[in-house]
DNA sequence: TTTATTTACGAAACCGGTTTCGTTCTAACC
DNA sequence: GGTTAGAACGAAACCGGTTTCGTAAATAAA
């Protein structure tokens, strides 16, 4: 159907390796013959197939980027940092979401297997109590870079924020800010990064002097209507927490509407502070206090990890991690007055 | 390196054409002689090379999904909708940013003809006054179809909302609100459903008795930075409008920001209706009213549409245009008193 | 018993670039 | 003059599944 290297070659009366070796600029080809091809594959709209290169060389040009969602604002930026530094590099990305349901990235990893992308960016889903998953992968020497969400029984490069800090950054500044009812919206119990972030929270309440209150300890679940009675409950109650550390983005708006259906204010009833790259955190109701991530720059240091990985042919991958910190913001969620 | 259909084959003493169809299930081959391949290939972990495949088979299980930004509320909904029925139809999706760049959006386009892909989804970006590199595609028979943002010069599949009446309906309700300078902001002016809505926004100056005021037509570009001087300074002026249609979200919250900024009051000195699909949209300062496009489900419509095409093999695309009507929630930033 | 059909499998071509390994011819060197 | 080095190009193997076609044996039909 479409034009082929060897109706070049016959064409021209050339052999297909001349063609093929012109075309890829060869120095054993003389500037006479690459410039006849060239013009003439020019000419008939030559485009090389990509999957007999990628058959013969090994490579596909594709990286695959799996999260669990896109409609959050760390993921949607974190995307666009690696989308650069992959258009930078030629290379095409390929994005896979999990909806953070295990069942599914294990299905996703299991197919690329089959080689359909050279490398992997991954933010693990929730429920990843089993990552044989991941491993098998990185058996198939895949090279596989973890971004905010790691994995941490596996060897590999990972690019995280400072969770544990920023937990407790998140509840001293409600404390701070006069709260002595600090609840903790967790995510999915085997989320490494919640748990760090839980721990810098437990870790803020004891340096305070106050202790871990295991009714101020909400875990939520991947289902929006379950999170929203969970959290609704939590604030009906009359011992109420006072303030409210959301560690991933989607809580942290649901307390917002839960409020709103309770018709408490924030923050004079309860303060927020919420884990959110949100670029419209301060065009909120009332305006939101952030520990915002680092996402477009998070993406492009993973991308950039798992370039080095690609490119260097030796693969002894060197399980770096690297931390690059968030930022509080403070808004008018934690206001005082 | 891997395991190869050969090598089973050598280790089974069969022809390797007798385990490609064993384990393709084929007819010709005994159940007994299946089991032993399909166990065999289990125990030493075949992964069948995908590119070899496709190679052959001419397909390649992936679609592209080409978009401006995916930090856009409409467009990460959008995505959801099109990877689930790419799920469901077992293939695989790749996302493409043009960050409103005609010339990235050309490169990628032109890639495409390698047959890295088997169809593509595509909401233009802003600039295509040029739609070459979209002929250039369909020249190659590669199915396409547009959403949402589509390019009417060209005979394909379409999936967009009613965006002449969404755009009357927008205005509509603002001069119900008493606007009387109501002013609309648009996008690259060869964008065609920005076009559409802005007739909307005209037929319905005039079916009020309100004349178009040039004035009040803002075009502004994929710059933030200056989409926001441009907005302050149409709001800082003393006739600055009392009512104002943002075609576009990330206009929209740019109107709030400056309105911040200006010490402006939403809805008291000016109001306010986005096009959006902004799940958080009603706790904003004030609550944003917005026409809402039915994201998730233009994207599976889009994504429908295309796999119909894919399926059949005659290559008589029908160019059906199906159109999905926006809703228009009214909420705070329009409200009177 | 002979012929037709089905079953089960193998050999080899094929998809379209890439790469290795010649081969020819010319220029250069001792 | 004979040998060598290098430049320019061709033939064929190769990547790893898929598919066509052929064939032997077994079964069914005549």
């Amino acid at each position: 159907m479409s034009i082929t290297i060897r109706k070049i070659a016959k064409d021209l009366r050339l052999a297909v390796s001349t063609v093929s070796k012109a075309l890829r600029d060869s120095h054993e080809i003389s500037i006479e013959t690459k410039k006849r091809v060239f013009e003439y594959a020019q000419k008939v709209d030559y485009v090389p197939n990509l999957y007999a290169s990628s058959l013969k060389k090994r490579k596909t040009g594709n990286i695959a980027v799996v999260l669990p969602e896109v409609a959050d604002s760390f993921f949607s930026l974190a995307i666009n940092g690696i989308e650069s530094v992959a258009r930078e590099k030629g290379y095409h990305v390929m994005v896979y979401l999990t909806h953070e349901d295990l069942m599914r990235e294990e299905s996703i990893l299991r197919d690329f297997r089959s080689g359909r992308v050279d490398g992997v960016l991954i933010s693990v889903s929730g429920g990843a109590e089993s990552n044989s998953h991941i491993h098998d992968l990185c058996a198939k020497n895949i090279p596989l870079v973890f971004f905010d969400r790691v994995c941490e029984g596996i060897e590999a490069a990972k690019v995280l924020t400072d969770d544990f800090d920023s937990g407790y950054k998140a509840t001293e500044h409600l404390i701070s800010k006069g709260c002595r009812k600090v609840a903790f919206l967790a995510m999915s119990e085997n989320l490494a990064i919640i748990n760090h972030r839980q721990r810098g929270y437990e870790a803020a309440l004891n340096a305070y002097g106050m202790q871990v209150n295991k009714n101020l300890l909400i875990y939520c679940s991947n289902n929006e209507t379950d999170n929203h009675s969970l959290i609704y409950r939590i604030l009906k109650r009359n011992d109420r927490p006072d303030g409210i550390v959301g560690s991933v983005e989607k809580l942290t708006t649901t307390v917002y509407t839960v409020c709103n259906e309770l018709n408490l204010q924030i923050p004079q009833d309860v303060k927020v502070i919420g884990f959110s790259s949100l670029q419209i955190a301060s065009l909120l109701n009332p305006s939101l206090t952030t520990i915002t991530q680092p996402a477009f720059e998070m993406g492009k240091t993973a991308a950039r990890l798992l370039f080095e990985a690609l490119e260097k042919k030796t693969q002894e991958a060197k399980a770096e991690t690297i931390v690059i910190p968030s930022v509080l913001f403070e808004r008018g969620s934690t206001q005082t007055f």
